[in-house]
Formats: C-alpha cells, sequence, structure tokens
DNA sequence: TATGAATGAGTGTTCATTCAT
DNA sequence: AATGAATGAACACTCATTCAT
C-alpha cells in the first residue's frame, strides 16, 4: 500500500503530475487511462482523485507544470564567446529535449483553443519566454551584435516561432539533422538579420 | 432520405469530409461523436461507415484533404510592386482564414506524432509548401530582392515556421493585431535579413 | 439479439418500464443497477439508453405510469347491492396488489420530496383519484347513504389517506388479515361517519 | 481536532445522529455521504466507524432515535375544554414539525420494506403510538365524547394514517392550508363519527 | 480515541461500430 | 446504398470502508 502522498500535498500532486506527464506523452491525452497513471505510480485510481477532481483537471496541470527552460539557458549563452552561436545551440538542445512530448504539447494546444484557462496558462508562459527573450535582445544589441532596427518584441516572437516550428517539423517525420540545421540557419538569419538590416538601409542610400 | 452518394463515391467522401471538418472544428474531434457528424449531413451515421472504415480514419482524410494554398498566394505575390511585402500580406491573410480550424491543426499535428500515415501525409504537404516557398524565393533571389547567403530552404522552413507561430500564438490568446503585427515584422526580417546578411558580410571587410 | 423496439418507441418504452418497475421493486432503486433492468429484458444495457436518458429518468417514468385504478373500482362499487361494502371490499382488494410495490411507492415519494417533476406527477394522479372519489362519494350522498354534512374533499383525502396507511402498516409488518380489517373498518367510520355527523347534530339539539 | 466523545460513548452516538438525521433530511440518505456527516459534526470519517459499523447501520439508527411525540400530545389534549379539538390541533402541529424530515421518513419506510430488523422498529413504535391513541381513546368514550360501536383499535391506526395522508399530501405538493383543513376536517369525521355512528344506529330503529 | 489518506470495487453512461431490414 | 436500433466494451468517477499513524 504505497502512498501517493509521503507528507505534502503539493509533492503528491506533483508526483501525480510526473506520472501522468509520462503516460500522456507515450500514449496520448485520450488513450490513456486513470488507470494507466495510477499504475504507473503504483497507487489506486482514487488516489488521484484525491489531488486532482477529474482527468482533465490533471491533463491542465501539466500544461501549469512547465519549468521555463528558456529562462535558464539565457545566462550561459550571454557569457559565451560567441552568444548568438550559443544561445542557437541551446535552443537546439532544448527542442530536442522535449522530444518525448511533441504530441502531448499539441495536444494542449489544441485543447487551450478551446479552453480559457488553458489558453491563460499558455499565455503566461508564453510571455514570460519573451520578456527573458527580449532582455537577451537587448543584451545583444547593446553590446552591436544584432541591429537596432526591427521590433525586439517581434523578434522573440519569431524566435519562439522557430521553436515550435522545429517540434513540427519532427512531428511529421522531418529527420532530426535537417530539421536542426535548417532552424538553426533560420534563427541564425533572423537575429543577425536585424543587424545587417539596418547596414542594408545605409547601403541603400 | 437524402443520399449521401448521388453518383461517385469520391464525391460522397468529400461531402463528408467538408461536414467533419466543420463539426471537429468546432468541437474538436475527440468531442464529436459520428452522430454529429452525421446529422451534420443529414444522413444516418451507419452511411458515414458506407465511406470510411473508422472515425479515426476519417479525421485522417482531413489531413489529406487540405489545398495547397500556400501554392496559390505565390503567383500573384511575384507581380506585386513590392513581392515581399505582398507575399507577407498573403501569408497573414491565409493564417486567418484558418481562424475556426487552429485547435484542430493541432489535434492532427498531435495524432501525427503518433501515427505514421498522418506523419506522411503531413509531411507531403509541408515538402510542397517548401518547394513552392523556395521557388518563390529563388525567384526574388533571381531578382536580388534577397541576397545569396542564406540556404533558402531553412528560410523556407522558417517562414512555414512563423505560420504556425501565428497559428499558436493565436490559440494562446494574443489578440489578432498583435500577432500580426509581430509577424509580419519576424518574416521581413527573415526575408530582407537574408539579403542584409550578404550585405553586412560585405561590409564586415 | 433481441430488439427492445418491435416496432413503436413507446412500446419499448414501456417495456423498459415494466421490467424496470420489476426490478426496482424487488431490490430497491438504488440496490438495481441499469445491467438488472437490461438483463430482465434480455438487451444490452446501452439500449435503456436510447429510451431513457438516466437511470434517474427511467425511474419517474415509473412514476408516471401508474394506471388509474381507482376509478376502475368505482363503477362496480356503485351498482353494488351495499356501495360502501363494495368500495371498501375494492380498496382493499387494490392495495393487497400493489403488495410487490410498496417499498418503491415510498421510495418515489421520498423522491418526490425533492423532485419536482415527481411532486407534480404524483399530484396529478393525487387530484385524480381524489376527484373520482369526490363523485364517488356525491352519488353516495345522493342516494342518501352517506351525511351532507362533512365536507366532501376531506372525506376523500382521508379515503385515500387509508389507502397508504394500509401499506404503511403493511410495510412495517403488521399481518396482512389485522391490517385488512383495521383500515376496513377505519373506512366504514369514515364513509358512515359522514351520515352519523349530521345525525348527531339533530340529536343534540 | 473536537472529539466525538468527550465521555461516554452513548452520547457520542447520538451527536452523530442528530448530524446525520440532519443531512440525511437535507440531502437524502443516498445523496449524502459519510463525510458530508463528519463534516458537519467537524470530525473525521473515520470517527463515525467507530460509532457505527455501516452508513447503513446508521441510517437504521436514526429510525431507532425517534421519540414518542404522539405520547407527549395526548396529556395536555385531555385536559382540555374540547379534548377532541385540541387533540386534533396537537396532531397537525406535530406533523407539521416534521416537516423537514417529509422525504426521510419515506426513504426510511422504502428500507423497511426490505429490512426485517428496521421493520420492527417501525412496528415498535407503531403499536406504541397505537396503545397511546388507544387509551385516548377509550378515555374519551368513557367521557362519552365519542361512541362506543366502533374498533377502538381502527380508529387508532386510521388516526395514524392521517398523520402519513398529511405528510404524503405535502410531499407531492399540495398546500399546507389545504392539507391541514382537510385531514383536521378528516379526523374529525373519524373521531366524531364513532359516536355518531352509534347515535345513527338508534335513529335507523 | 481519532485521523484522513488510501483503497478498490462498483456503476452509470457514452459511443464507435455493426447489421438486419 | 442507406438506415438507425442495438450492441458491448470501455472508462471516468464515487465513496463506503480501512488502517497506519
Amino acid at each position: 500500500m504505497p502512498k501517493v502522498v509521503p507528507q505534502y500535498k503539493e509533492q503528491a500532486r506533483q508526483r501525480i503530475v510526473e506520472a501522468a506527464l509520462g503516460v500522456f506523452a507515450e500514449k496520448g491525452y485520450h488513450e490513456t487511462t486513470i488507470e494507466d497513471v495510477a499504475d504507473r505510480l503504483g497507487v489506486s485510481e482514487g488516489a488521484i482523485y484525491l489531488y486532482f477532481k477529474s482527468k482533465r483537471d490533471l491533463f491542465k496541470a501539466i500544461g501549469e507544470s512547465g519549468e521555463r527552460q528558456i529562462k535558464q539557458m539565457i545566462p550561459s549563452s550571454i557569457d559565451a564567446e560567441d552568444p548568438i552561436k550559443a544561445f542557437i545551440n541551446s535552443a537546439v538542445k532544448l527542442s530536442e529535449q522535449y522530444e518525448s512530448f511533441y504530441g502531448l504539447i499539441f495536444e494542449l494546444l489544441a485543447e487551450a483553443s478551446r479552453d480559457a484557462s488553458l489558453k491563460r496558462i499558455f499565455r503566461e508562459d508564453f510571455d514570460e519566454d519573451c520578456r527573458t527573450l527580449e532582455d537577451f535582445l537587448k543584451e545583444l544589441r547593446k553590446r552591436n551584435l544584432i541591429g537596432t532596427n526591427a521590433d525586439i518584441r517581434s523578434i522573440s516572437m519569431g524566435l519562439l516561432a522557430l521553436f515550435y516550428g522545429y517540434l513540427i517539423s519532427r512531428v511529421i517525420g522531418l529527420r532530426k539533422d535537417d530539421s536542426k540545421q535548417a532552424y538553426t540557419e533560420a534563427m541564425r538569419v533572423m537575429l543577425e538579420g536585424t543587424l545587417s538590416k539596418n547596414v542594408r538601409l545605409q547601403n541603400h542610400v
């Protein structure tokens, strides 16, 4: 009779979310039964319902549990010799880490399209990631590594789009190397392009 | 008792796919019942099974039915006064047209992550879109509107990523205007950046 | 693969109600599963839900299905040699017929106390029974078999109460003969009493 | 951590029964969870099981806990100026007091129809109430307020039936005033009728 | 005694799919 | 081809009861 909760309710929830994350990622939300989740934890089905009021609730909790990993990759990039290269490398590495969760992420997005609270959760994450990228870009601009002309928020959103683009390309069966190369290049263009644009304008004159 | 198939099996399939597309978009695949689809068509449930062997099969047929609209937007762009601007405008307009299908698209992607045949369908569409974009970019390059340095396929994939980025931003609740502006800007950077990069390199020397 | 519905939906509902009536009466509403009902009919569980949207709905349909048997017992009583005696005999016989449903009736009443629609159903039956009894009593009064003083509606309700009193006495374990005798006597008092009261008043003077 | 049992087990049981009575009356036995009962007492679920071996057991204990209030209403009636009127008034008042428990009473009766021990409990209460009424009626007869002809036990049972009739009429939605009036009148007929019948017989001669 | 987290059997309900007509 | 009633497997969720603390 294993206990879900050693001591703290929040810990228990976290353990369940982790287990659910695994099973949902493997089989998909709709193909996963509560029993699957419970079994993975070695816990009874009822136990899940002590911490989540419904399967759907648990699903949404997964959306909330995302750690802000983009935030964590900036500091190490910024101090690298070539920060842009370092950033792109981390970005690709991060995307790769999500490998097993690609399907789940799209399920969550599909759900978000019809669920205000999930929308809000994603939105908050998105905004935070954007802010993080914006700060990074500002710093790059300060160091004169990228131009001053393009809107920094747009570039941030563009970079995030390239993340997701990578996921999509992988989900539809592109080979990892091809995807990696293409999105690396696209990121480079987007980042360096902001500088060059400035230059181009001068050139045009 | 309306007949699904007046004469040709393929027409019948097409009618069903269209109805299903509508209902799935509204309610989501898993929340939609076969009865919903049949009702929309004014047809019996059994009739659906004369043309599709399962609900899932019908769902996947939706993935196949996508018309290649990117292909259609290139010709008109290429002859515009400012092809880049024209292209971006069409791209944004296209994204907006999908408005009611955002959720469905992500459901299909989620499904694709676990279904080889759906993967293939998406992959083929993706490749075709990429080729279309590549041709467009080559033409732009020929006309010296973008640089020669960046890999054209990477830029194509980057542009597609920005499409999807727009969808995602909308699905998580960004306002249409904000999304439109940001991705328009990001596309401009990506397109013009390819030129500028070239310039920048010369400049550096 | 037996069909629940030979031809008409209403017949199917009726067959289900009858089966449910039997099982609910035997085991009680809450102890009965939909499977029990389906099994009794030799039908699948799902079939029940083609005709009733929930178990509760089926339960309530039972309340509605009661035939107005009081109505049927009046005509034969009124033409008997001793109508009062004949009526009481029929009443007792009617009560006995319900023998297997006593528990169910109280479950329905309990439910009615918290369910407006069931309340209404019972109320309508009650009113109709009352009207029937009132007509009967008026006829008796016309024939001078009962007095003119007491309120006829009150007597009707009183008689109905004695019906239910019989059920209750049976449910709590009184022997059939004892119950029958007591309520027969009580009915007699209530019926003849209405006359005598009149007399008594004259007497008092 | 309030203690259910400050000192005596029986007190604890009594407190639980009272709480359960309240919740069961409000929501109905089957809709009430043990947690509801525990919450009402500010006690843990487990605590209930220290005093009752099952939910059903607790339910049945409620049946046992009924105080014999009919007994209490007799003495004050018998010495009133018009004992019959006084009795009827008390009876109606008593019925009204049960207002919130009508549903529960029928649930208990339904249960009794399938449970011998509950049957016995109700039966004992019934018998005691009957005896009380019989004593009252004998006293009335002694004082020549009611006739000598009708069987006193039958009249007692009839009066009890009228109590329940009132409950039923209320449960199915009759207005309080209408019910009160009708059953008051019916009781009067039943009580006075016993006298009058006697008179009537003399009259007939 | 008291707690309340955990259990796990139980069940109402749904719905994709079938098939007799 | 078309129907739609019937199927029946599947599953989310509940809650009375237990038991380690």
